[in-house]
DNA sequence: GTCTATACTAGGATAGAC
DNA sequence: GTCTATCCTAGTATAGAC
């Protein structure tokens, strides 16, 4: 029962922001002209400014939504489990999904936050805070229990996250590494990272359990 | 006895060279426009491009130099010693010294790569693959001698020059923690990630005496 | 070595017709 | 919702005087 003109509005938005996205991810925002969008999607600079007020307000967009994204995955990740190791991995694999479904996006939202303007920018920045405070709150924990050995936990958790977003710089769909790989290597790095010993029930129990003599 | 022209084109060079650095680290290669650069150093566009041919050029030639300082100063740092945890520290002294004391350069070399041209980019990904290239004998080497438990390689490395990388988008001198403490605390992680628990002869053995009773 | 002046292209954004 | 046409600014680069 929707209207033409509503379904072409959504079809529209949306091809909108996906060309903004790769365009913004390969050549850089500031690179990126409001043209070749245009052209991406096969709309005029004018029918463009239908949709979007400037420029910028398609990047406050796709920042917005990714990290609203990321920021509720992550918090379902945190109130999964209250064992920090399951914590850590849960946030380890929802970065790591997210930026392996999607890296243009995640390297948008990763590079290029300089060119919101200030106000915007505050607002995207307590995204980006609220979502960093949940690996601070697992290294917490995880510290606290004594499980995790950490002497600088800022650094450290700086350090995690960083490594995280390595992967965003050369993952690529259907490179030699599925993302389940992905996720254990970089699991197995954290907790040695973090000094965890101690074995975890679940996947990492299996893998210990099927290595050892019967 | 050097003629005034020479001085002043040595003068002028640095100097634009200089304003190219401080600019394209904060506002990006793209952003940045020739007139920008001339602004700053109190020239015109047209004295630049007495200096150089194209602001590619410019990018290339701070690329080549710093990278250059960057693999001869890991290349002395490998050959201090043979010990795989002496040369995992020196590489990390030399890259969190380097990106200390010019964070500008280093956040131009570390995220321009892609705005060189095909050729150009590739003679830089070279000396940067030289570079890599140290990272990974050292922790192969410390793999084949028992002292790090690796279980993939090329993760590990990229992890590590994540991470030292890092350092690089919120270092500032003047900042709460002195080059010394940063070095210390990022050996302290890589040797964690490394999983090496031998102790070191040097700096780390002696704080480990200070702290443990008499 | 540095300037003035200028060529040419492309940038973001808007008015108003359909 | 999408177009044509256009405004104004800023981009890189060059010629030629001093």
């Amino acid at each position: 029962m929707e209207s033409g003109q509503t379904r072409k509005r959504e079809n529209s938005e949306q091809r909108i922001l996906d060309a903004a996205i790769s365009l913004f991810a390969t050549r850089g925002y500031a690179a990126t002209g409001i043209r070749q969008i245009a052209d991406k999607v096969g709309l005029t600079t004018a029918s463009l400014y239908y949709y979007a007020h400037t420029k910028d307000d398609l990047l406050l967009r796709i920042m917005r939504l990714g990290l609203g994204e990321l920021l509720s995955s992550g918090q379902e990740a945190m109130e999964g489990s209250s064992d920090p190791r399951e914590q850590i991995r849960g946030l380890l694999k929802v970065h790591l999904t997210f930026a392996a479904s999607n890296p243009e996006r995640a390297r948008v939202i990763d590079n290029e936050f300089q060119w919101l303007k200030e106000e915007e920018r505050e607002s995207v920045i307590a995204l980006r805070d609220a979502y960093e405070q949940l690996w601070a709150d697992a290294i917490a924990n995880g510290d606290r229990k004594g499980l995790f050995e950490v002497k600088n936990a800022s650094l450290t958790r700086l350090a995690l996250l960083e490594m995280c977003n390595g992967a965003t710089h050369w993952f690529r769909p259907n490179g030699p590494m599925s993302l389940e790989q992905i996720v254990g290597a970089f699991e197995d790095m954290a907790f040695a990272l973090l000094r965890c010993d101690e074995p975890l029930s679940g996947a990492s129990a299996l893998e210990a359990a099927a290595q050892s003599p019967q």
